[in-house]
DNA sequence: CGTGCATGCGACCAATGGGTTGCATTTAGC
DNA sequence: GCTAAATGCAACCCATTGGTCGCATGCACG
């Protein structure tokens, strides 16, 4: 993906790509459970979904499908290993939506210097 | 719940404190228009509801829940102007949900090097 | 080759969220 | 003082989400 090409002269607009990418991404860090579940997948490595169930207060299937919601955001990875699913982080995603907050923060900064700017003319 | 007591020597919680703090402003985060009406008064500055509303496809009493809940994040904040209620962007809290991805990802780098240690030992 | 664990899948349910309409309230300005 | 703009507030609607239960399936392993 990363859509990024040749006709990029200077998209002003903030809903764009950069960001549009980003709203899946922070919708699905935006979920306590699904947050303990990364924590989980973080310091432990690749977990099946029996292993991130105990340890949560909810049943298999809801961390199935949280699992789901976090894959689709392309923040976790699965893969089969015998009759179990693993499932691992995948860091790339979240440096994304890092990159994001920050191209927020700098349009931010920039808006303040050109007021600045402004004012002092 | 949570039946499983005593014997849980060592909470594996990443839900502590910089985490926890960071599910409102992810959810926050994680609505198009929401992050639409960030972009705005990024690049603008203050605005009213009135001029925040023209330029999305909702209309005002929508626009004011969505500020609401970006204000209950921390995100932006509000003053009264006359008639006018002005809203403006609060990059603080940006930068400290910034750091929480830094800090997920830190310790998924930390998993790594831990894992690599014990494999050459 | 049968038993049991790990998972897949679908129906179903309650709560929340995003959105709207309608009406009340405040205040700028003539 | 009256009018109109800007907003506050509450009820209401519907789609999505988080969660459950029940049952089917796949695969290890004795």
């Amino acid at each position: 993906m990363s859509s990024r090409a040749k006709a990029r002269p200077r998209e002003v607009s903030l809903k764009n790509a950069t960001l549009g990418n980003s709203v899946l991404i922070f919708a699905a860090l935006g979920d306590a459970t699904r947050l303990h579940l990364i924590a989980a997948l973080c310091v432990a490595g690749a977990m099946s979904i029996a292993q991130l169930t105990f340890g949560t207060s909810v049943t298999r299937q809801a961390v199935t499908k949280h699992l789901q919601v976090l894959a689709d955001a392309g923040l976790v990875r699965d893969f089969r290993v015998g009759r179990e699913r693993l499932w691992e982080f995948e860091p790339g995603r979240l440096e994304e939506a890092r990159h994001s907050l920050q191209v927020i923060a700098q349009r931010w900064d920039q808006s303040l210097i050109n007021l600045k700017r402004a004012v002092e003319r």
